[in-house]
RNA sequence: GUGACUGUAGCUCAGUUGGUUAGAGCGUCAGGUUGUGGCCCUGAAGGCCGGGGGUUCGAGACCCCUCAGUCACCCCA
């Protein structure tokens, strides 16, 4: 074999493809309900709008993406996220203007280039949604609803679901101070990783794995403890909604994201049943987003889940999966007589709504009945020398093994009341 | 980008202290019934033992390099 699949991407395989729909098929069902609307834009943009939206100082930015010049010297980006898309659509098409809220959701590939590992691909999928127009903090907790009526929906339980406020324009930049004098004071303690980022991105610190990291900044002051009173109403209030709604969750003050847009809510759902990667998804409001990329200011909300990882977490767990779907019927023709005798039925059967297939082999019957065994097919008909002189075939009930003849022509009227649509 | 581990048939894996022609199960195909599936029986196809170099009379096995995969760090979905 000469030719391989680029590392961190898989091909996604018939027999893979039921539970992919499956999942789908929840998620569309969600949002249905949710009145998320669906978006689609392209798998590329101009990098601008990625350096801008997410951050030029998140590792994502610097040191993730699929960035590639074109043939008219442009520098493109394979998306690494959708949510910098979403917002640049709702600008450019003047969303906004239509109405005054927008919910919105998607589905699709990703980019990011990283070092493959357990739930990390470099093309992987997601979904999510954005509420575009809402400053409230309900609508905060609506988005992380759609996302957990999806996981318990797919039969998804034991998740654990954090909660934060990374603060605003307002608070951030005095909390910042604090923290970075509590950190300068502990120093020697950090890792190299952290005191470079004491510049960059001093929060990020927090969330550091690093024991060192983490032994030293036990006592850390926390943002969420010194949100202006703006940010910490807000909070409140999508604390005291999820608890009307009687959801478990749990306040992480470390919880930062990755992302610079994040402002106020910021949340994390994991799973234990997964490896290191243990976020189901994630997200936040970013009031700031649409503002910075050139639009009027606009509240949103949004959070993005990884699909692979739901399917790890769902395989882990032997949830339920969408099976293939069985054959009704496999039609064995013996020759070519028969088979050119046998074609308009099986269209006329396909088209009336049968799942049926033909062996395109030219094979021996028991190859055929092999065959038509392997699809699983409820029925059979055989068409052979013998039933073309009586313009007949043989039905055969694959699952008793009965037989009976029947004229061809009374072919669909038998599935009809053998197999009801 | 860093580290650890693993690469033998389509898949899952054996392969002894280095020793003739590299095996099994599953899967595939064919036959066992000249026109009847599953179960069973028989047989067949399918391997540059990831690649390159080295040690040796002899390497799937030992050494070096390389590539790939996996997991972890990091980061996130």
């Amino acid at each position: 074999m000469n030719y391989r699949i680029p590392t961190g991407t898989k091909d996604t395989l018939p027999a893979d493809i039921p539970r992919w729909h499956h999942v789908e098929k929840v998620i569309g069902s969600v949002m249905r309900r949710f009145n998320y609307k669906e978006i689609r834009t392209p798998v590329f943009e101009y990098t601008e709008l990625f350096t801008r939206g997410i951050g030029e100082t998140t590792d994502v930015v610097g040191k993730e993406m699929y960035t590639f010049l074109d043939k008219g010297n442009e520098s493109l980006t394979l998306r690494p996220e959708m949510t910098a898309s979403v917002v640049r659509s709702y600008l450019e098409n003047n969303l906004g203007s239509a109405q005054p809220l927008n919910k919105l959701y998607y589905l699709g590939p990703m980019f990011r280039q990283e070092r493959p590992q357990k739930g990390r691909l470099r093309q992987f999928m997601q979904f999510g949604v954005e509420a575009i127009g809402s400053a409230l903090p309900e609508q905060d907790v609506e988005t992380m609803l759609v996302a957990m009526t999806v996981y318990e929906e797919l039969g998804l339980h034991g998740l654990t679901f954090k909660i934060n406020s990374v603060g605003c324009p307002v608070c951030r930049p005095g909390y910042r101070e604090v923290l970075v004098r509590f950190l300068n004071g502990v120093r020697d303690g950090l890792s190299p990783e952290s005191v470079k980022r004491l510049e960059t991105n001093p929060m990020r610190i927090l969330d550091s794995k690093n024991e060192q990291d983490v032994a030293v900044t036990a006592n850390a002051p926390l943002m969420k403890d010194h949100l202006c009173d703006e940010c910490r109403t807000h909070f409140e209030r999508v604390q005291r909604a999820l608890g009307a709604l009687h959801i478990e969750f749990e306040v992480d003050g470390r919880l930062v994201r990755g992302l610079d847009y994040y402002t106020r809510t910021a949340y994390e759902i994991q799973s234990g049943s997964l490896g290191s990667q243990n976020a189901l998804g994630g997200g936040g409001r970013y009031d700031l987003l649409a503002e910075s990329l050139g639009g009027p200011p606009t509240p949103a909300v949004g959070f993005a889940a990884g699909m692979e990882r739901l399917l790890l977490v769902m395989e882990a767990e032997q949830l339920p999966f969408g099976e293939p779907e069985v054959l009704d019927l496999f039609w064995v023709a013996l020759g070519e007589p028969a088979m050119t005798f046998s074609i308009p039925y099986i269209h006329a059967l396909r088209k009336h709504g049968y799942r049926c297939d033909v062996d395109y082999l030219n094979r021996s019957m028991k190859a055929q009945l092999r065959e038509a065994n392997r699809q699983q097919a409820r029925y059979v008909v055989i068409v052979g020398d013998q039933e073309l002189q009586q313009a007949q075939c043989q039905v055969k009930n694959m699952s008793t093994g009965e037989q009976s003849a029947v004229p061809v022509d009374s072919v669909m009227q038998f599935l009809q009341s053998a197999l009801p649509l």
